[in-house]
Parts: C-alpha cells; sequence; structure tokens
DNA sequence: TAGATTGTTAATCGATTAACAATC
DNA sequence: TAGATTGTTAATCGATTAACAATC
C-alpha cells in the first residue's frame, strides 16, 4: 500500500504561502471564455515569477501568451487593482491570484478509472502531483492487469470503486475507459463523495447528467481537427 | 524495422467507400465553433450509422449530442442539402460528408517525438491508427529509452529526427516532450515536409510561428479548469 | 391534406478589438 | 512634468437562440 506522502514533499506546486499572497478575489463572475485563458496566464506568469521577474506589461505578456495586449487587459482586469497605469502588472499579485482562483496549490485525491495505456501513463506522470493531486487507487475490469502494480498502486477491480471513494475521500474521478462505459462508471460513483470527473473517453459527459463537475478531454477529436486544418494546405512536396 | 501494413489491413475508420459517399463538400467557409463541434456529431453518426440507423431528426440527434437542436441545423447547414423538411436528416451521407470535410479516411504518417509516459501510451494505443495514421518512428533525447522497442518501433535519438522526416514522407509530428523544448522541435522539423504538428506540451504553439498547422492539447490545462469548476461546489462532506 | 421538420431570417447575447481618458 | 501603461467605454464582430415560413 501506498504510504501517505509527507505535506511538504507534496507541495511541488512552487506557489508563494499564503501569507504572501495578493487578497484580491474576483467577486464579478468571470466569463467562460476568460476562465479557458487562465491556465494559460497561470503557466507563463509562474515562468516569469520563476526568472524573478517582478513586472510586466500588458504588452509584453502578449508577446509570451499570443492573445492580444487589450484582450489581456480585460481578461485581468478580474482581478482588478493588479495593475498600475504606467508601470505594468504585479507578476507575483497576479501569479498567486490567478492560482488562487483556479484552485492550485488546494490538495484534492483521485482515483484513476482504467489502467489501459493512458491510465498507466497518467498514473506514472507527476502531472496529477503537480497540481495537487494525490492518486489513491487505480481500477480496472480486466484481469490481465488486476493485481499488477501502476505507479505504487496495486490496480484493483472496478467493483471495487464505489466503495473505495466512498471510505478514502476520493474528490476526483479519472475516466480511461471507452466511451460506452463511461455514463455507467458516472452513476457508479454518483453519491460517494467524488466532486469531479476528469473525462478522457470520447464521449460528452456534461454536469447536468453527472452532477457533479466534468471536464472532457479527447485526444481523437483534437486529432481530428489538425487533420482538418492539414487538409486546407496543400502538399508541396511532389 | 516496422513493415508496411497493407492498405486493407489499415482501414480500421469504418467509413463507407468513396462511391457511397455524398458529394456535398461545403463551399461556404465554416466558422471555428463550428468546426470544432464536428469531432462530436462524427462521433454520434458513426455510432448510428452502425447501428443502422437511416435517418435522424435535429431533435433527436440535439438529444444525443447535448447540443441544442437549432445550433444543430445551424451547423449542419454548412454541409446543406442533406436534411429533408418533414423528415430529418440521412445519417449516411451527413457522417461521410462530415468524415471527408474532417480528412478522416486520408492516410496520414507521423513521429512521435518524446518516448515518456504519454509518448509511450500515445504509440500503444490505437488511437492515431484509428484516424488512418500510421507511426513511423519514434524520438527521445534519453539513452535510457533510445535503443529500446516501443509498440514495434525502435526508438531513436531525436538528432536523427529531421532526416528521418526528410526521408520519410512525414506527415505530422507529436510533441510529446517538455514545454522548453517544443519550440526548438518546431525549429528542427520546419522544411522537413511535415505539414501539421499535435502539441501535448504544456506551451503555445500557433500556425503562425511554426509555419504549419497546429493543434495544442494539454491535459494540465484541462486539470485546472476541473479544479476551478469544483472549487464553486462546496464539499458535503463534514 | 395534415403533420413534421428543415432552412433561413431576425433578435439576442457574448466576446473581441479599438480608442482614449485616467493616472501612476 | 512627461512618458508609459492601465482601466474603461464604445464599436465591432461572431456565435447562439428564437421564430416561423417553406416544403417534404
Amino acid at each position: 500500500m501506498k504510504k501517505v506522502p509527507e505535506q511538504q514533499e507534496f507541495d511541488i506546486t512552487g506557489i508563494p504561502a499564503i501569507a504572501d499572497r495578493a487578497t484580491a478575489v474576483p467577486d464579478e463572475q468571470i466569463p467562460d471564455a476568460v476562465i479557458k485563458r487562465l491556465p494559460r496566464y497561470f503557466r507563463c506568469l509562474r515562468e516569469l515569477y520563476n526568472r524573478d521577474i517582478m513586472k510586466i506589461s500588458s504588452a509584453e505578456l502578449s508577446e509570451i501568451t499570443g492573445l492580444s495586449a487589450p484582450q489581456l487587459r480585460q481578461d485581468l482586469k478580474y482581478f482588478g487593482g493588479l495593475g498600475q497605469r504606467g508601470y505594468g502588472y504585479n507578476v507575483k499579485k497576479l501569479y498567486t491570484c490567478i492560482s488562487e482562483y483556479l484552485g492550485v496549490g488546494k490538495k484534492y485525491t483521485a482515483v484513476i478509472i482504467g489502467a489501459g495505456n493512458l491510465g498507466k501513463a497518467l498514473s506514472n506522470s507527476r502531472l496529477l502531483e503537480q497540481r495537487g493531486v494525490w492518486i489513491k487507487g487505480v481500477f480496472d475490469i480486466s484481469d490481465k492487469v488486476i493485481g499488477k502494480t501502476v505507479a505504487d498502486n496495486t490496480v484493483r477491480h472496478v467493483k471495487e470503486v464505489k466503495e473505495f471513494c466512498k471510505n478514502n475521500r476520493v474528490d476526483i474521478a479519472v475516466l480511461c475507459i471507452p466511451a460506452n462505459e463511461s455514463t455507467e462508471l458516472c452513476d457508479i460513483i454518483s453519491g460517494t463523495g467524488v466532486r469531479g470527473v476528469w473525462n478522457f473517453s470520447p464521449c460528452e459527459l456534461d454536469e447536468k447528467s453527472v452532477g457533479v463537475p466534468v471536464v472532457n478531454i479527447c485526444a481523437a477529436d483534437s486529432l481530428m481537427i489538425l487533420m482538418r486544418e492539414m487538409s486546407e494546405i496543400k502538399d508541396k512536396r511532389q
């Protein structure tokens, strides 16, 4: 069984401690389009913060992010008062504000459901850990993987997942299973205390039907969009 | 060395042969927002087609896709004439039309750059193959994996990737490398005939700077958006 | 014919861009 | 003070929704 990591060891997000944080939290409802851009700001600002850059103008940040300067100013005004006319934005304050708003730095627990290529890759990668998410269990339906070890977790049978989520305060279910099993899995985990679904399967799940927030991420769809864009361009080779 | 698969073996997309296809190809420029929804339509229509369902109304398709019926009709009109008033849409025609527009069924070649967790998972999964993409090579920079076999491909040193792309008519570069190496890799592969970049690294690449179409897909960003949505909801457990 | 359902037009809504006054 | 740069307002653009006439 995996040991509970020390709090310190777990904190590799590099976000300044609470005491250093700007207190500004947006009161106004932030539009969806803006929220989708926040992780991008987050990454760029973290980079700047790590390089000890203290201030940045909207023009400079525009250069880095690839977004227009006016758009950027419109977006950042939701975290009001972090810019200063004639000067620019305070990198640290902006970074911590956006981090806080996104919920980075909070601690979450998760189960990976489906120990195929993707489930294994996610379990082994540090991606979740880097965002404060601790993988508490890995589940699958196939005897071929049940009992095997994936990133310090013994793969359990998916029929145990309901009880496991109930007993282990699991926050997030990561779905790495075929599309046709995803809705059933959502039914199974509902009412267990799971508060979010990260769905990698090629099917649309939505908060309305699942009951908790869902984010869908579908590699196959993204590949098709690339193929579409490529077909606009002619192959120059003979 | 991997053998060239037979044409037949390669065709597992299940798309009707050209002869059966609707000829309608949109002449009008399709808006971006619509294109982003096309893979979703594609998946739903394929499901219907495979279940031998011949026609569907916008109301029914709305039910399945989770999109509104008026929106759906607006979207589908770009593939004009596939609906019939009082009847609905011809599933097969619509499916083949959208498939064709997306470029599904075409044959592509790709290299996977970065043989970490994700690169390996993509190499081993059938995802690319199912979309007509044949992985011709896998590359990495680490001696730990170079020479090892990943899904029938011997991992090569990334310094060979430029020549490899030139000599093997590679269409797509799949980037599974750290963010800071991605732009450099794009420089390396430019001018080799690569016509598209599928970027899994947490950095924004765009067609303007890379020179060919790019689609970014960032799991870390998607996770942060889930975390954001979760923090709107209160934890009901005590 | 009557019912069903698309295609299309108009209305609404939201997001982006432009411009400039406020102010550091 | 003068230059720089934000914050804000207005204008534009695009996407979604509503409504209904056209027509199968």
